[in-house]
DNA sequence: CTGAAAGCGCTAACAC
DNA sequence: GTGTTAGCGCTTTCAG
């Protein structure tokens, strides 16, 4: 059985299809009787109204946004801020009644997400420096923010003061007195996992928010005189964080802190020291990245870095929507900067440097 | 500067705009050095590449699936269950390519997303019974999976044993000596909080899983002599589930056993034991469902009866793709129903009825 | 209030 | 290899 468009009810009714048109979208347009007639054709045929994509062709709007998110989008499910943060865009996107399309990085088949499927505007939010999925977007010329993306001022940005807060957390452990300190990080390729020969010049590749975080650290760290001896992390889990913490607190000048990427890191970090006996913040200081719920839920309680990740959210949804009004009404984007405070939370992880 | 499109490149070029089409679709229909040429003017003209609305329009597919949650999008996000339902679908579908669109199950401005977002297919996860969602997605005639819902010939479903755990989670109190049961739990229409005067025949309009967990519980409850209070929660939150189960709990013949509708709910029957000054599980017992994580961060920790939301994601997702691939090959799709099995856990915070 | 014309940007099928 | 034809299903003019 052939497909019932607009035609088809326009020829039972014996319309034009035009008016059957008008009869879904301006109801004012044609007599309430007409309408009526219609409808009720439309709906003996089985016809569900206008097709969507047929729709969204000639509109231009296809009613969806996208959220560009790293290869594995599983993980806008997993991690904490990542919810956060999306569980805002969609609570800010609820009244404008725009559906949230999921875009992962990296495609299939020959199939790129950020280049084929169908959305009004993205919001970058989790992707790596060289991701190709960005400047399909970029090529696209879609509406398009930022979020903890190396700022560009084509685009509207979100994002959190990483660099600040990771000298927050520098200095909170320099001023306890801590001169030999560990950072566990990410950011990097995948594969790469161990200890950095030359830490800044290794992340030149990375991606923004690991860049200007450990910036910040080294930058409270070095003119401080502190020992720093920096292990990268390849994944998010706190699995290979502990793997990399025992390593580095295997040695013979361990360090007395340890600064994490993010709370599931140093979570690693508080896993590795308990296996190797040592009493966290007695031996060692712990200090995480986020507040992460998950912060409070380990223990000790992880002094860490504040971010409001669900502010960060409703920013981006905020500005995306601006920017999907702008593109309508053939507006420039209006320039928009948001740098969202962070601000250190001091709990149990964190003590006087031993000895 | 009108748009880019094929045409702009095939006149740039001095071909027709099929050639142009073929040098992105099907490189091997035209000659290296002609196609050569064809991508590189695109590049320089700033062409992206075909638009998919178009492209989804005459291909008749769009490269993304929905699911559709309920009006409130950000619950896909926050609740424990549904983010672990979630995350196995997006893993499951990574191999395929396919992006993931969140529908919300209310519209606005006359949007509705069940009805106006191209998708694929839909995976109806959360809604009630009622909803209008659900009946425009059918209307569609799109491939669906039903996942925790009525059951319907026309579609793959995949639930979990509901009914079967309920009654598990019910004989485990009944077992224990408690013959005072009150129940919370949440499925109705938003606004009604309070005690149900006639549970079975409240139920009715409920959604689903509600109505099978309440019928679980009360088919061994009933039987046993017990005496039943039933205190409907309209939200997800424990918050509200405090309150019910306080007042439950400040009746003269107070329960010795509460059985809820979810961990959540569950948790909020502990914060009412405590404000009460009851102990858990020596003054009351208090029974969870699903096995959220959170079961296991509250004190005491939940007896609660497990499902493993990821497999039904996992299960979900591949009979949509199933549904996809018969949709596509013309073929009748497969009946499905997968029923995964529940399982009660028994921790610490139930216990012999007291007296 | 209704209809005719003119596409939106692209691709399947086939002819050259 | 490359071009032609014929739409996909709908809406935006604008004429009647």
């Amino acid at each position: 059985m052939a497909r019932v468009t607009l035609q088809t009810i326009a020829d039972e009714v014996g319309v034009s299809r035009m008016t059957v048109s008008n009869a879904f979208n301006r109801p004012d347009q044609l007599s309430a009787p007409m309408r009526e007639k219609i409808l009720a054709t439309a709906d003996r045929l089985g016809y569900t109204g206008p097709d969507p994509t047929a729709r969204a062709l000639v509109r231009g709007s296809t009613g969806a946004v996208g959220v560009l998110l790293t290869d594995d989008l599983a993980y806008g499910f997993r991690d904490a801020v990542a919810t956060d943060f999306l569980a805002a865009v969609a609570d800010e996107l609820r009244p404008t009644g725009l559906s949230l399309t999921l875009l992962s990085s990296e495609g299939r088949d020959g199939v790129v997400p950020a280049r084929d499927v169908a959305v009004d505007g993205v919001l970058v939010f989790s992707c790596s420096l060289d991701s190709t999925a960005r400047d399909w977007l970029v090529k696209r010329g879609l509406p398009l923010v930022l979020v903890d993306q190396e700022p560009d001022p084509a685009f509207p940005s979100v994002r959190i003061d990483d660099y600040h807060g990771a000298r927050l957390a520098a200095q909170h452990v320099v001023d306890l007195g801590h001169r030999r300190v560990g950072i566990l990080i990410s950011g990097g390729s995948p594969g790469t996992v161990g200890r950095l020969a030359d830490p800044r010049r290794d992340a030149e590749g990375w991606k923004y928010v690991s860049r200007r975080r450990l910036a910040g650290f080294l930058d409270v760290l070095e003119p401080a005189g502190a020992t720093v001896v920096v292990h990268h992390v390849d994944q998010y889990g706190d699995r290979v964080a502990a793997e990399q913490a025992r390593l580095m607190l295997g040695s013979d000048a361990r360090p007395t802190a340890i600064l994490a990427y993010s709370d599931v890191l140093a979570a690693g970090g508080l896993r590795a020291a308990e296996e190797l006996g040592l009493t966290v913040p007695g031996d060692l200081s712990v200090v995480g990245f986020d507040d992460n719920p998950l912060a409070t839920r380990v223990r000790p309680e992880l002094t860490t870095v504040r971010q409001d990740a669900y502010a960060k959210g409703t920013s981006a949804a905020r500005a995306l929507t601006a920017s999907l009004r702008a593109a309508k009404a053939d507006r420039p984007v209006e320039p928009v900067e948001v740098v969202l405070p962070t601000e250190l939370v001091v709990r149990e992880s964190s003590g006087p440097a031993p000895g």
